[in-house]
DNA sequence: AGCCGACCTTGGAACGTTTCACAACGGCCC
DNA sequence: GGGCCGTTGTGAAACGTTCCAAGGTCGGCT
């Protein structure tokens, strides 16, 4: 009735269990005849290794986790993807958890990862503070932060998101922009709050006026074109002539919008997004952006995740930052936009 | 030295450890200063529940897995937000596997879910006839085929793809092109081969000349890329008018590098992708797609799967198959395209 | 006083592996 | 014929839980 197990294929085989157990590990102690006896057995019951067993006595996994803030962002994908090529190399399995930029979310899944005794996570946190990282570090399981900088106490792969919103905002500031909105949130997010520091910190150095935070609930497509909405119903005299978004997400969805509501845009707005995802230079404008080295994250993170679970003593974390680097595009470049090439 | 387990917190509260399983599993079994005293040591020591432990003797693991065709194609990760939101609610976590549209992955992450036990897997499949599927089912791990229609012996939730690609074609059709060209590849992949299959009866039934098709080597953006190039390489008089492309991500980076090598979106060359992801309404040109129920196939499978998973015996599997529907824009209407709106 | 039930706690079996010390066997050499 | 060796196979312990039958204590009821 329920799984067959060792023993059913011990019985069926006529040897006992640890016999089967070494055709499984370590056939070369096994006589030819009686692996093969076994094995049959093995493919007639339809027996399947408990895994859970398995570990139980071994006390290791073959797997890791990447807790992503959201998987519909392809930026984290992109990461994702950059990781997963480590660890297929290393001979361990990954799974994707998406946290769906919800705190409750992200903490169940680390709770279960730990139970599940992963060999190690990586994560990019909704909140990098979360006292959940430290304790699954002091009890063992290897963690590092993704996209965000930690502390000394922590592993972390991160891009300067603070340099990057000064590269945006200079950018727009360089193009002449003086009234320039920032669209992002919710400011608990670090690379949010980052990035709008930065970009005030190039408005403060310019002397400009301050930013015009248009904070939103999350970071997806959708937001960013209520943004758009928002924008399109002020005064011309009003309205911010560059719009500079926490991520492209926003930024593909604030352009939609404000097209759709008649804004030319760079003319009336000039957009700067942020990660480079793919569909950022094929959107309606293509979006200048700021590109992070996505698959270089995702390979790095899993690298020293990996480094840290087979020697965890004197392990000594590492802080890797990375530079983001400016992509300009037709969004925020002045030549005509009538007139496609 | 290593992780603490119930043995510990028992020795350190000074009760036995059935008595600590009862504070976790069984609170009000235990009495109010006894259950303090164990939480105290719980906490002190930093007992972590070992979750194989857990369920080699309990055999259930509360949780499934998405096997995901691709998780770069934003039509997946959508479908697996739905997807995980009827996990939740049933309070199971979902794992994402990325299968890369690599068989050989996509078979040991099957294998490693088997031995895990999970409760259920969904997969969108490299290839639906994989021995492996019916292998799973038989031995007991409810299985449901997502976005791919399967056999009797087998739940799966569908759209019909060979629709798909005839709505695509015959919109193509009335609007005068005669010259269309199919992007998309590896046929293996059945959805793709459906999608061909739809749009050449569309052809043939309208007398048309057939298809020329582009094969490509993935689903994905660069190699939409090289279509564009392929294609722009063309003289006029045997370049087809017309490009159905077998998803959005091939059918922006065409549309990209069409448009990078001079060709006018519609004009020179109008485009059909599939699967209207959100990137698609954004793109350079508005981009004609074939939409599908993306978070409602995610859901309906969910709870497909919930339902066999709980009710194994006398299980009837459905086969849901959803109506894909065209929407239409800029990508493909006749409308001029400068003087942008 | 004796008994009962309510309430709480205990101890051990069972889950399916892996590992390891050891037994069985045959052959070979002295 | 005894000692040794190498090759195969065995059986039981251990991993950390959960579950359950049974035991203990206490207060109240007859």
């Amino acid at each position: 009735m329920s799984a067959p197990s060792m023993k059913d294929v011990a019985a069926h085989a006529g040897v006992a269990v640890g016999t089967v157990s070494n055709v499984l590990n370590h056939p070369e102690l096994v006589a030819e005849s009686t692996r093969k006896r076994v094995q049959d057995a093995i493919a007639e019951l339809g027996f399947v290794r408990n895994e859970s067993a398995r570990q139980l006595r071994g006390g290791t996994s073959r797997t890791l986790a990447y807790v992503v803030l959201d998987t519909r962002n392809p930026f984290f994908t992109d990461v994702a993807a950059g990781a997963q090529q480590v660890a297929e190399g290393a001979g361990l399995a990954m799974f994707l958890c998406d946290g769906g930029e919800d705190p409750t979310r992200q903490a169940r899944y680390l709770d279960l990862l730990e139970q599940q005794r992963v060999e190690g996570i990586l994560i990019t946190p909704v909140d990098a503070d979360d006292p959940r990282l430290a304790a699954l570090a002091r009890r063992g399981t290897p963690v590092v932060v993704v996209d965000r900088g930690a502390g000394p106490d922590r592993c972390s792969v991160s891009v300067d998101d603070v340099l990057g919103g000064d590269l945006a905002a200079s950018h727009l500031l360089d193009a002449g922009h003086r009234r320039i909105a920032f669209v992002g949130g919710p400011r608990s997010i670090g690379q949010v709050a980052d990035r709008l520091t930065g970009a005030e910190q190039a408005l403060a150095r310019a002397g400009a006026e301050p930013l015009t935070v248009l904070e939103t609930a999350r970071l997806d497509v959708a937001e960013g074109r209520r943004a758009g909405e928002r924008l399109a119903g002020l005064p011309a005299s009003r309205r911010p002539t560059a719009a500079f978004c926490a991520n492209d997400m926003l930024a593909l969805g604030l352009l939609q919008q404000a097209v759709r509501l008649g804004l030319r845009v760079p003319h009336d707005l000039a957009i700067v997004g942020y990660d480079d995802i793919e569909f950022a230079a094929a959107a309606a404008v293509p979006l200048t952006s700021v590109a992070q080295p996505r698959q270089l994250l995702g390979r790095t993170a899993a690298e020293m995740l990996l480094a840290e679970a087979r020697h965890p003593k004197g392990h000594v974390h590492q802080q890797r930052v990375f530079e983001p680097e400016l992509v300009v595009r037709e969004s925020t470049s002045m030549r005509r936009l009538d007139g496609v090439a």
